[in-house]
DNA sequence: CTTACGATTCCC
DNA sequence: GGAATCGTAAGG
C-alpha cells in the first residue's frame, strides 16, 4: 500500500479503504467497515483536544498505526493526511481471508461470524494491541495493509458513526452493504 | 497523587 | 441493561 493513498481527506481514505487487506503474519482480512475522524471540527476525534502523548502519532506522517485502548480493548486506526494534520480512519470490521483457525483460538468461544465484526474484536483476532502504536502499515512489515480487490462503489453505504459520545450525525461511517461481518446495520 | 472517563464487548 | 477494568489526561 502506497503512503500517498493516506495523504488525503479521511473521508476519502475511509471509503477507499473498503476492500483493502490487513495482514499480520498468518492472519489476513478484507476491510468491510471504517469510520473517518476529522482533523478539525470533530469533537468525537481524539485529536480534537490537542496534541498529547497519546495522540502524538496522529500528528505525524500518514500510513502509521494509531492504536488506543477503551475499557479493556484495543482499536486500530490508520493516520491520514500530511504530518501536522491529525485526521485518521478507524478500522471497524473485516472479513477473514486467512488464518481463521488462529482467529478462533485468539477469540475464544464465539461464532465464526463474530470473529472480526467489531474494532476491538478484529484487534484481538489479529493480535494487535498497544505495542503496535506508531508502527508503519505501509512498509510491508507485519502488520501491514495490501491492496485488495476493489469493491463495487454501488455497494458502499455511508451512515452515522457508532458509539461516539459527542452526538455527530454526519455520515462518516462507511461499510459494504449486506456484508455479514459489518458490526452493525442501520 | 487523585479522580474521571471512555471511538467496546460480553453476559444477565 | 450493566459490569468489567486500566491507561490517559487533567487538576490539586
Amino acid at each position: 500500500m502506497k503512503r500517498g493513498f493516506f495523504c488525503r481527506d479521511p473521508r476519502d481514505v475511509a471509503r477507499d479503504l473498503l476492500g483493502t487487506i490487513l495482514v499480520n503474519g498468518p492472519v489476513a482480512g478484507r476491510i468491510v467497515e471504517t469510520e473517518a475522524y476529522l482533523a478539525e471540527g470533530d469533537p468525537a476525534a481524539h485529536a480534537y483536544r490537542g496534541r498529547t502523548k497519546r495522540t502524538e502519532v496522529l500528528f505525524g506522517p500518514p500510513g502509521y498505526a494509531y492504536v488506543f485502548r477503551t475499557r479493556q480493548h484495543a482499536c486500530l486506526n490508520v493516520v491520514a493526511q500530511p504530518a501536522g494534520v491529525p485526521g485518521c480512519v478507524l478500522i471497524r470490521a473485516l472479513a477473514p481471508v486467512a488464518g481463521v483457525d488462529i482467529m478462533r483460538e485468539r477469540r475464544g468461544d464465539v461464532a465464526d461470524s463474530r470473529l472480526t465484526d467489531g474494532p476491538a474484536k478484529l484487534c484481538q483476532a489479529f493480535d494487535i494491541d498497544i505495542r503496535h502504536y506508531g508502527v508503519d502499515l505501509c512498509d510491508g512489515v507485519d502488520p501491514h495493509l495490501e491492496e485488495g480487490p476493489a469493491c463495487d462503489a454501488r455497494d458502499v453505504v455511508a451512515g452515522p458513526r457508532v458509539g461516539v459520545g459527542a452526538a455527530m450525525t454526519l455520515p462518516l461511517r462507511y461499510y459494504v452493504a449486506d456484508d455479514s461481518f459489518v458490526s452493525r446495520r442501520t
